[in-house]
DNA sequence: TTGTATTTTGCATAAAAATGCAATAAATCT
DNA sequence: AGATTTATTGCATTTTTATGCAAAATACAA
């Protein structure tokens, strides 16, 4: 066998193009990261694919391309019960809401609630385990507590 | 060919049974469907989650199973000149602005923002993609949108 | 070093998913 | 109603992706 090229590298590459691009195979990656000074075969890539986490993803035509995993994606496998410990405390100061989360997690619940299109938040900014939440101007306390209630656990 | 059964129906009977199983190929989404009373082909079931815009992705083990899908969850739903097109989308709230980025921007736009030395701007906190900017308080909205226009204008 | 374990990789092949074509149900038009 | 168009669906097949196995490079231990 051949001498080895760096993994480490390859998959960083793997990275860049599949973020820059809209890979619609991994013969065409392949292609790609042969350009790049990558050759391998399409074995190699459909592990390091796997490894990266990256899959296909649908776009609104219906193709699909090839995409990073975004961090907040839980698999949907996980439990109820897990889902709703996401969420631990909830406290209010001015129009700031602090939600505070389990170690590691306030990335998760922030995308959740950004992308819950609440019109009762304008932004978030999440640490490693706290979310601050911006509240609408003239959003009472409890309707923004039940409003995350229900991102929470729907969501769950 | 047999009466057809409602589609409707069974797309609906798909996204509940994708949403509630770990499912890790079309066949045993096709024996699920069997058993709730819509069978049909491996082909059609192509088809369907193609309509539904269902993709497969990994968990964190590697595997895949099949997931709704779910807007901003992937990165090449947005194109890189999308995203540098996007404009900023800034709301307030008290003597609060926030500014909302595309992903993983948001901490050098902050440091942008500190590094403008502009005397209506007290400090920020980033996120990943939103901003936190502590306004002076006697700063008027216009003014503030305007600094922060001009700002992120440099930028581009 | 020498021997052993681990990692990386490709080939051949299996498994999974997508699609061209054709048949026909359902909808629409005249 | 009868004719025409559109939408669904399955079969056969292709395309795409994953994997068992083996070879060889690298790491590691004695």
């Amino acid at each position: 066998m051949q001498k080895r090229q760096d993994k480490k590298t390859r998959l960083q590459a793997i990275r860049l193009i599949v973020s820059s691009q809209a890979l619609e195979s991994q013969e065409d990656l392949q292609i790609e990261l042969d350009k790049a000074g990558f050759p391998c075969t399409q074995t190699t890539l459909s592990r390091d694919l796997k490894q990266l986490r990256i899959s296909k993803v649908r776009g609104r035509n219906g193709h699909s391309v090839y995409a990073l995993p975004r961090e907040g994606m839980f698999s949907p496998v996980m439990t109820r019960e897990e889902k709703d410990k996401r969420c631990w405390r909830v406290v209010f100061s001015g129009n700031l809401m602090v939600v505070h989360t389990p170690p590691g997690h306030a990335s998760m619940v922030a995308y959740d609630i950004d992308n819950a299109g609440s019109p009762y938040f304008l932004g978030t900014v999440a640490g490693d385990d706290t979310v601050l939440v911006v509240l609408q101007e003239d959003v009472k306390r409890e309707v923004a507590r039940e409003a995350i209630g229900e991102i929470v656990s729907q969501l769950a």
